[in-house]
DNA sequence: TTGTAAGCGTTATCAA
DNA sequence: TTGATAACGCTTACAA
């Protein structure tokens, strides 16, 4: 039950180790005959080198991190099936990190996943895409980074995003081509950066529209179900009140359907609600909502891809809205 | 900016390559005033042991695996967390593999990952928790292995579970104690164990209290929205219909309380809905729900913990319902 | 209690 | 196009 080493393999194969070595790593200058009998020895031995002796003795260790510190499980999950998956197409695998980033010991526990296991590449996912000081630790470490959807510094790193200002102005278009006048608004938490897009391309389109920009029409929200319903209530109480809402977050959306339930307003025959579907939540419960998805699982494989390498090859046509795919050129090769 | 090394540390500390290792390991026989010259020079440095050497030189490689193939993002993130949690106290890395229980090359994968990383264990999830052929390639590489909430098999591996029959129970007897006397129950999934003992746990309660078992009141589900829906149609249309619902998960009962709105029903005034909380789902959209929460994070944790070791060390007041934790010998020490 | 030397299973270097 | 040999950074004998 030991173990199948190199070894074994190049003795089945009648070759040296260094030649088996070759045909794994794919290297050139290999005759096509010798590669086939590796590769039959390989099948027939179930052969799979060890990880950690091909970190040790060469400059990869197959291995990229996936670090998040996100409330929402529906965005870790399509996250990490991207990322997964394109892990999976190149022999990589995938270690996941969640984490706090208020916690004291932050730093070191990312250092040490960095340096122990020694990553060829690590995928930040917002609200740590943003945070400078584990970007400062990261890069003091010489490994590519890839950061999904930052907020700031757009082009220090490696990065996947999708638009959230186009997103947002798309929605709103949509809720005005309803023939909606007066839209209202609910924004997310106050530091995210797709809090500002979204409200950004929600102002773009109603000013593009000649509808103006009604201040009094936006409320503000924290991402979560309880936001949305005071926010609503609020929106609902007004002297005109809205017509639409369009909530920046499907948990927000969730809540104002609550309130408008508990008001009797009728869903969407008296009031369209809209949001993001971050969290294939909303569309669940909650069939009358009207939702913009975010493709996290595209977004998730973009960021692996520029890791992995082959960028070009990533299946842009997957995407509800257009990735914006930045790559660094320090990524490995494909292995 | 080359790594820093044992021997660094050994330099530093002036003492042998070898002592340094006693240190990292706690090993004995290091007096304590070396110990204390190691440590600080390990602090000073920044050092961090390299994951490939040592799995390669030892016996350990510091790395479990995650195997699932769950539908449910909640479930996943908090099994992760728990698991993620046990791992970051003993300096264990945690490898996630989403997979495809029905895809062709999956115990191929599954072989890949345990010998190419040389896990020092494995943690499977529901359903891959009872795929005989999983474990049959798992049990082939002699690894050790845990499976969460195993429903066959029970003894065959080590296993982390929470009693569903036991919470079903509880949970009928807690709507029975409400005065209700007609008790609807909306079954899960077919092929699903957790659906059975939830079934088992709503008859058992009704027949100790004298209520009688009526399969008239049972309506099949399948673990979804849309289940919810049509079940609970189907049981207010009857003649005499339930005044409680009881749902096998927390989206069945978010149907069935979407049901109820549709029939202009109140709830819980006029129906008393109940479900079992595994997605943290219904619990956040509406409140009127009562649930049996399913400690999924404290799984994960358990799970961990009997590969990693210390598994008396458990937190089991964290849980709603006590886990069922069942270890075996072969487990690792911890590092 | 501490140190020396021989691997662990690969890749890198250099030679053939 | 191939092969020998020295790393890689650590742990495991075995000595001292």
């Amino acid at each position: 039950m030991s173990r199948v080493t190199i070894k074994d393999v190049s003795k089945a194969a009648r070759v040296s180790i260094k030649t088996v070595s070759r045909v794994l790593n794919k290297e050139r200058y290999v005759s096509e005959e010798t590669r086939i009998r590796v590769e039959e020895a390989v099948a027939q031995l179930n052969y799979h080198p060890s990880l950690a002796a091909r970190t040790l003795a060469g400059h990869r260790s197959f291995q990229i991190g996936l670090i998040h510190d996100n409330p929402s499980p529906f965005y870790i999950y399509n996250m990490q099936a991207g990322v997964g998956q394109r892990c999976r197409e190149s022999g990589y695998r995938m270690i996941v990190q969640p984490c706090d980033i208020a916690a004291p010991g932050l730093l070191g526990d990312i250092g040490a996943l960095v340096d122990q296991v020694q990553l060829d590449g690590i995928i930040v996912t917002p609200p740590v895409s943003d945070s400078v000081e584990v970007l400062a630790e990261l890069e003091r470490r010489r490994i590519p980074i890839v950061r999904v959807q930052p907020g700031t510094d757009l082009t220090a790193t490696s990065a996947a995003s999708i638009d959230n200002v186009q997103a947002a102005d798309d929605m709103t278009s949509y809720l005005i081509s309803l023939g909606h006048r007066r839209i209202g608004f609910v924004s997310g938490h106050a530091g995210y950066a797709a809090s500002t897009q979204r409200l950004t391309g929600y102002r773009q389109a109603l000013l593009r529209a000649g509808l103006g920009y009604d201040a009094a029409l936006v409320a503000p929200g924290r991402f979560d179900f309880q936001s949305g319903v005071e926010a609503a209530e609020a929106l609902l109480a007004m002297d005109h009140p809205p017509t639409a809402i369009f909530a920046s977050s499907d948990e927000i959306a969730a809540g104002v359907l609550a309130a408008a339930h508990r008001k009797g307003i009728a869903v969407p025959r008296d009031l369209s609600v809209a949001g993001f579907d971050d969290n294939d939540l909303a569309q669940v419960v909650w069939p009358p909502l009207t939702t913009i998805r975010q493709p996290v699982h595209a977004l998730g494989y973009a960021a692996a891809d520029l890791l992995i390498g082959a960028a070009d090859r990533i299946e842009r046509r997957l995407l509800a809205h257009e990735l914006i795919v930045r790559g660094s050129t320090s990524a490995p090769d494909e292995g």
